[in-house]
DNA sequence: CGCAGTTTTGATGGACCTCAAAGACCGTGG
DNA sequence: CCACGGTCTTTGAGGTCCATCAAAACTGCG
């Protein structure tokens, strides 16, 4: 961990220099960006934020997964976004944070503090262009995902999660999803359940289901190879592979 | 129309100035987006844009409701957002449209061609910086909407739309929601089930269910009086008011 | 080994969907 | 004025998918 840190003090090492919310900077304000940024790190399962908390910083996320959610008085709980690898958290002008965030993995934020932050926006229109590109693939995203919540049936609505994990995991590594790939599964299958609006025990029947019916196999709980992707395709119940990875 | 048409030729006249994509603009910003301005009109129930369009302008909603959606093969369809005047359609830097749009009632877009448009934003920050959060607020929305499609009861659904169309229909007219309020649906049943990821016939035995419970009354089938705010509230599932209209 | 957390599997019930038909509303034309 | 058709809405009956409740199997770890 320690030696990671190390690695990105300097913005110039940073793994999420390219598709951070400060890749088009110029080297000038991305030193205006390095002095006042910091790094904080979470344990697997520790809160981030949670919902209401005054925001004292926003950040990108530099490694590790941690998601986004909501949850009702009675404790149903929905995620509303998975957060990866420069993925931007908080947001400029706003007080509190609208929903918790959880570190589902280990993870390392890059910080900087709100109001300085703020500042730079205003005086570096590149942070703001960028900020603006990657809200609004968010909301791309999230518009997309109400379709999986709204009509999708529970097997369709794996098979969306798992070609979504499946090309993430792709980009990550730098390669295009094929046939005969395998992934693993950062999610428990109640995370599973929460980003779907199901339960836990539909999401493990499902995935049985998927098994069964020879669209994936499972190595160990929570590794997936997908023999044929086009398959896998078929399940999620859209017409073709939809444009790419975002 | 045309007598509104001439109204707001001039941006100072125009109903949304101030909270449209244009909102934050200078006189002279505002001279050089009026310059590339027109205005269309859609008759209700025609389509203003189709998932996979080329766009070539992005536009501002005037008057008038429209709606975001999309589609599967099958004929499913899920309402992804409901366009009201301020709101903005399109995206700089983006060639097709992502989700079709359609106006739900006559509506009025100011338009701008897309080039000329983006050479603006690059060059006037206020129209990024407002965009960004138009964006952000729409993206705080969509979340907040998935948990209603993940989560909610089919009642609380329902209680849950009457309650934005009755903030929104508040806020148009410039005044709080209060007990008593009444206020027009703007949308067929089966359009609202579209929204809720619901069949028709469940919206309707749910507005029925909540005259029966007396959360609401019905003046004729599109409108709707809410005797007690407070109760149509609880039947949203969420513990309080949740911090106002966006 | 034994324990806690996670996952799988089974049995049952209920919320919502599907199919069907009747009712309400509205404009048109006789 | 009423008949007529079209659209939207309501209501009913029955079925299905998924949630709920319950228990067993698996996994990792002290």
């Amino acid at each position: 961990m320690s030696v990671l840190h190390m690695d990105f003090k300097d913005c110039g090492q940073c793994p999420i220099r390219h598709r951070a919310v400060c890749s088009r900077c110029e080297p000038d304000e991305l030193e205006a960006l390095e002095a006042v940024k910091y790094y904080r790190t979470y344990d697997a399962g520790q809160p981030i934020l949670w919902s209401g908390d005054h925001l004292e910083f926003v950040a990108s996320v530099v490694t590790g997964i941690a998601t986004l959610s909501q949850t009702m008085e009675d404790g149903r709980t929905q995620m509303v976004g998975l957060l990866l690898p420069s993925d931007f958290i908080g947001r400029p002008n706003r007080e509190t944070a609208p929903f918790d965030v959880v570190a589902v993995s280990d993870v390392t934020l890059c910080c900087f503090r709100r109001r300085p932050f703020e500042n730079l926006m205003a005086s570096t229109p590149h942070i703001g262009h960028r900020l603006l590109e990657m809200t609004l693939d968010e909301l791309d995203s999230a518009r997309e995902w109400m379709l999986v919540l709204g009509r999708k049936t529970a097997r369709e609505k794996i098979a969306s999660l798992l070609l979504i994990i499946a090309r993430r995991d792709a980009v990550l590594r730098k390669k295009v999803p094929s046939d005969g790939m395998t992934f693993d599964l950062p999610l428990t299958r109640e995370s599973m359940a929460d980003y779907l609006g199901l339960t836990l025990e539909t999401v493990s029947r499902q995935i049985s289901a998927l098994k069964k019916s020879e669209v994936i196999e499972l190595q160990g709980k929570r590794r997936v190879l997908v023999p044929e992707l086009e398959r896998l395709v078929a399940e999620t119940g859209d017409d073709f592979d939809g444009g790419m990875i975002s």
